[in-house]
DNA sequence: AGCACGCCGACT
DNA sequence: GTCGGCGTGCTC
């Protein structure tokens, strides 16, 4: 025996489980069995049930009872499902967003290797009435549940259809009581689709063999050279079906020891049908080649930065990541490519798989857990060498991984909004530095962050100016809705804050309408955060302290701050220019609709927006119809903004780009400009041009301005001016902590004792420079029937910040009730 | 998280 | 007395 076996007693693992709470556990091996590799899954006990969770560490370290130790059951992988370098990269995860790590490797998986063992119950013969009667009524009920269903039944079924709480209990009573049956089933193997195929075993290589074997049996003969031909195995429902042998046949050939039938696993392929392209794609722009050079040099670079690849709409990003991954194949590395999630559409896959055909699996939000987990094998084994999909692609287990590119990389859906709350873009940076990969995050708005960062030299920027082709950017005009309202007095066409829609614009769409182009109309996003404007000036109120827009509040007719909590009365005028014209604003977009409606009543209208298409389907129904025609004048929120391509489009509206700034956010202005200038590359797209009509009541404020002139510098150098004192993101870092209870007051008191303690670990930390600001009720201050509060910590230091989150996080004691506590590192909006 | 234990009011 | 409400504490 070896002389550690001796020593170190009984061998035991640590193992990470997918719950809430932030310390692994300590398990025994089985006797004799093999120690499971680092990041395998087992199945273990915990409390009375089995689950799944992951070998993070050999050796136990967790201070944890020897003599209690528990047993694995089972290790479920033979190779770990979670390679060392995505381990490390949870590790991060787990430290960075402050969640446990079984929680982030359930997340960085397919579902289906997460699923847990079920439990099925059956009642065990009939159930009489003196049976019944004896049984407490808790359990009386369990039983009558069960007898109104046939067969087994889950017992998370039962309990979620009962509504009692946990039946475990009474189970566990009718069990003993004989009568149930109570049986837990194993974690479903992962669902591998399989094929009934007939393959041949033996050769029958002469004419002479074959008569001996056959004789008079034609069809077996005739199948046998049908298998043949086919390279000595074909499908069962083929040979059955098209082929037309009878299952008889077949049987023959197995009982003669010919062929035998097997199943065979079949990779399921939702986007088989797109066919690889042929056609040779245009020539490379000199900037685009300048960037596909520079990228290619990096490959071989071992210290280089990430890259920013700035490049107008238009301008041929998409074809830069594809000269890349050329280049990354060549290599015989793989690569990821991260796209939003709404523009992961069918175009976008077709051009990814019109380059690179079946080498690239596509992770689509519509595919089925099952085709997740086909592609996430097919990734590991290196069968497939590119994964393309939306946030949650960065954890695909690529083999050997060459470049990740995050197209779009400012927007919004790579944050999750579930805990791990991690962005996709920073991982990304994060993984490809570590797997030493080639990583390009593309934008035509950078976010602030990244623009900073290319600034400071940190990443290194290329930039693709010019659109492909030499189609200018369409001209941009603003129109003042102050001059509007001033004229519009006493219109049909108005709301509270006067008219809707400014005759020019009105002008544009019928002009549109007369020459059967389309028109896109942005609407605002819906109004919950309601401010009040001067319909004079435009001039919003702001808080002094946090410059973001104050918030009306209708009940108290006073101006809050949503992160400091200062509250002022509502003005009697202008601070600005002391008019008394001051406008409460809240369109809603219904309203919208419905003058739009009005004012074109003979126009073809469609709407889409989140309420109206719900289903995935739905959304490219409506394209359709734009595409062919059908529709004049398509009105949505932001998500028209982005992708679309119809060469009939020549007039985009925003509808009223005010909301958007005013909203109580540090980011409003950059999510304004970043989405104006979206919707801007939106029109023009085809020969005939087009021109975009933004409606504003401060047609002087800098977004705006630059979205006119398409000047991202220009925007950019502004917004970080603005955001430095406070300072916000890029100069400091934050994370936002929110409280929610379904009792208000509960809510409150939870922020100010939370705060109590975040001032104590502050006073302790001197140096890790956090400042904290509120606690303030949320922006959104009830939500799915909670209340909620917040407060936001700063820092200069990262690691600080960090220090800070754990030290809250770890050590606060919430009071007992029904409080939730989430934190949201370096937030992405603090709605 | 989920579940057990335990201590309280309100009903056969 | 029991039933079932939910606060508290623990899970290798």
């Amino acid at each position: 025996m070896p002389r550690s076996e001796r020593t170190t007693g009984p061998v035991t693992v640590e193992v990470a489980l997918p719950l809430p709470m932030r310390q692994t556990f300590t398990y025994a091996l089985a006797r004799g069995g093999t120690r499971p590799a680092v990041g395998s899954r087992v199945l273990v006990p915990f409390r009375r049930r089995e689950r799944i969770g992951w070998v993070v560490e050999h050796g136990g370290s967790s201070a944890a009872p020897r003599m209690r130790l528990k047993t694995i059951l089972d290790v479920l992988d033979g190779e770990p499902t979670a390679t060392a370098e995505l381990l490390s990269l949870a590790r991060w995860m787990a430290d960075y967003y402050v969640a446990p790590l079984g929680v982030v490797l359930s997340t960085i998986h397919p579902s289906v290797l997460v699923d847990v063992s079920r439990d099925l119950v059956a009642l065990r013969g009939g159930l009489d009435a003196t049976l019944l009667e004896g049984l407490p009524p808790r359990a009386r009920r369990v039983a009558q549940a069960l007898a109104g269903r046939n067969g087994a039944v889950r017992v998370s079924t039962l309990r979620g259809s009962l509504g009692m709480g946990s039946i475990w209990p009474e189970i566990r009573l009718l069990k003993s009581a004989r009568v149930l049956e109570h049986e837990t089933l194993p974690p479903r193997p992962p669902p591998v689709k399989t094929r009934r195929m007939v393959e041949l075993v033996r050769d029958l290589p002469t004419l002479e063999l074959r008569e001996e074997a056959f004789g008079r049996a034609r069809r077996q003969r005739e199948a046998y050279e049908v298998l043949e031909a086919a390279g000595g195995s074909d499908e069962l429902s083929r040979l059955t079906g098209e082929a037309g042998f009878s299952r008889s046949v077949i049987s023959g050939l197995e009982a003669k020891g010919i062929a035998c039938t097997v199943d065979r696993e079949v990779e399921r392929d939702p986007f088989a049908g797109i066919e690889r392209s042929t056609t040779t794609p245009p020539a490379l722009t000199r900037e685009q080649d300048e960037a596909v050079r520079r990228l290619g040099e990096a490959l071989d670079d071992d210290g280089r930065r990430p890259f920013l690849l700035h490049g107008v709409t238009g301008s041929g990003k998409t074809r830069v990541y594809i000269e890349l991954l050329e280049r990354v194949l060549a290599r015989g590395q793989g690569a990821i490519v991260l796209v939003p999630e709404i523009s992961l559409t069918p175009q976008t896959v077709k051009r990814f798989r019109g380059r690179f055909g079946d080498r690239v699996a596509v992770l689509h939000s519509a595919l089925s857990d099952g085709e997740r987990y086909d592609a996430w094998r097919q990734l590991r084994r290196g069968e497939r060498l590119v994964a393309v999909g939306a946030r949650s692609a960065l954890f695909a287990p690529v083999r050997d991984l060459g470049a990740i590119v995050v197209d779009e990389e400012h927007d919004s859906s790579y944050k999750q909004s579930e805990s791990p709350r991690y962005h996709a873009r920073d991982l990304a940076v994060v993984r490809a530095a570590a797997e030493g990969a080639v990583c390009v995050l593309g934008s035509a708005t950078p976010s602030l962050e990244t623009w900073a960062n290319a600034r400071s030299g940190k990443y290194e920027r290329l930039s693709l100016p010019a659109r492909v082709g030499g189609r200018p950017l369409p001209p941009v005009e603003l129109v003042d809705l102050k001059e509007v309202w001033k004229k519009g007095r006493g219109e049909g066409t108005r709301s509270e804050a006067g008219p809707v829609l400014s005759p020019r614009l009105v002008e544009a769409v019928e002009a549109r309408l007369a020459r059967e182009e389309q028109t896109i109309l942005l609407l605002n996003r819906r109004g919950y955060s309601s401010f009040v404007q001067c319909r004079e000036c435009g001039d919003v109120t702001r808080c002094v302290d946090c410059s973001i827009s104050l918030t009306y509040h209708r009940v108290r007719r006073r101006l809050v701050c949503h992160h400091c909590r200062h509250e002022e009365p509502v003005p009697e005028r202008c601070e600005r220019c002391g008019s008394d014209d001051l406008g409460y604003r809240g369109l809603g977009t219904e309203q919208v609709e419905r003058v739009v409606a009005d004012t074109f009543p003979a126009a073809r209208i469609a709407r889409m927006d989140v309420d109206t298409t719900s289903g995935k389907w739905a959304h490219h129904e409506i394209l359709g119809r734009v595409e062919r025609g059908e529709i004049e004048i398509l009105l949505g929120t932001q998500m028209i903004a982005k992708g679309l391509d119809f060469p009939r489009v020549t007039l985009v509206g925003v509808v009223n780009a005010d909301v958007g700034i005013h909203l109580p956010d540090f980011r409003a202005s950059e999510r304004t400009f970043q989405l104006l200038s979206q919707v801007a590359g939106r029109a023009g797209r085809g020969e005939r041009g087009g021109e975009v009509l933004i409606q504003t009541a401060m047609p002087d404020h800098y977004a705006l301005q630059s979205a006119r002139t398409h000047d991202f510098e220009g925007f950019a150098a502004r917004e970080l001016e603005e955001r430095r004192v406070p300072p916000y993101p890029p100069h400091a870092r934050l994370a936002n902590v929110l409280i929610s209870s379904p009792d208000p007051d509960l809510a409150a008191d939870t922020a100010t004792s939370a705060v109590a303690g975040i001032d104590r670990w502050i006073g302790m930390h001197p140096r890790a420079g956090v400042v904290r600001v509120g606690p303030a009720p949320a922006p959104i201050e009830r939500l799915h029937g909670r209340w909620r509060w917040h407060f936001l910590l700063r820092s200069g230091s990262v690691r600080g910040l960090g220090a800070i989150c754990r030290a809250f996080l770890t050590g606060f004691d919430p009071p007992s009730g029904d409080v939730r506590i989430s934190l949201d590192r370096d937030p992405v909006g603090l709605l």
